[in-house]
DNA sequence: ATGGGTGCAAATAATTTGCAGGTAA
DNA sequence: TTACCTGCAAATTATTTGCACCCAT
């Protein structure tokens, strides 16, 4: 929860490297990417703490993630507060967090219709960004 | 594309029966549920030619996808013809397909504000259901 | 001290691919 | 015939776990 301070969890160089590489990341990463960037900038990191870290992060609602093709899971860091949903480019994984006006109470009125409890949702906008397009 | 029934495709035994079972089936399975399903029912066929199958559904766009929780794909065929998202049970999997009246233009409109071509989108709304709620 | 953290190697799990036959058209 | 199809075994890919050791508190 506190997640990543938090009395009963250290203050480790290797979630120090993880947490810092996310925030100064824009795009959807997966673990098998942080780990590769973090090892290039020289960062001594073992793959399973990578995924250990993620997923912790992931968990304790630091980060969003998504799923992609393959099934890989991808994370990002944040920056809205609120609940909100991503504007993905599918070739460079750019990325763009916008809020959906009309959604969220539309899907709570559809649940209920149905007598479904407990909904939540997942929405993602898949797209070329501009750039990728040009150079495309 | 014209699949299943295309020309260059044979109609096999394997086949029909993937086909009938996704027909006879309203939650979103996986390719070894349909295995194991089939194969409880007496028919012989491998795991593989189920995967190929349905992934081929998928790719003809005859079945709709969801990736679940641990990355694993699971298979529905679509009732309606025209574009839906479905209101899943996280429990059994029951499926209620529906259709989001204002998001599709919304998201053409937002991808058109932040510059992204060629938009889609994945929409899915995961609750508990009326019979799981009594019997959890 | 000591309980959480780390990382290698091995285990899982989902899915794909090589290849030697089968079979629908 | 002749593509296309099937299925076993082996390979891949993403991720998790066992376990002995390390370190932040």
């Amino acid at each position: 929860m506190g997640w990543p301070v938090d009395g009963r969890h250290h203050r480790t160089r290797q979630r120090r490297a993880v947490l810092e590489l996310l925030a100064e990341t824009d795009e959807f990463i997966s673990a098998r990417q942080v780990h590769a960037r973090l090892r290039e900038r020289g960062s001594s990191i073992g793959l399973t703490t990578v995924y250990r870290t993620v997923q912790a992060l992931a968990d304790a609602g630091e980060v969003d993630t998504v799923r992609v093709d393959g099934g890989e899971q991808r994370f990002r860091r944040c920056r809205e507060e609120r609940h909100h949903h991503h504007l993905i480019c599918r070739h460079c994984a750019r990325t763009v967090e916008v809020t959906g006006p009309g959604v969220e109470a539309w899907a709570r009125q559809i649940a209920q219709v149905h007598g479904y409890s407990e909904v939540n949702h997942t929405l993602e906008l898949f797209g070329t960004c501009t750039e990728c397009r040009q150079s495309g």
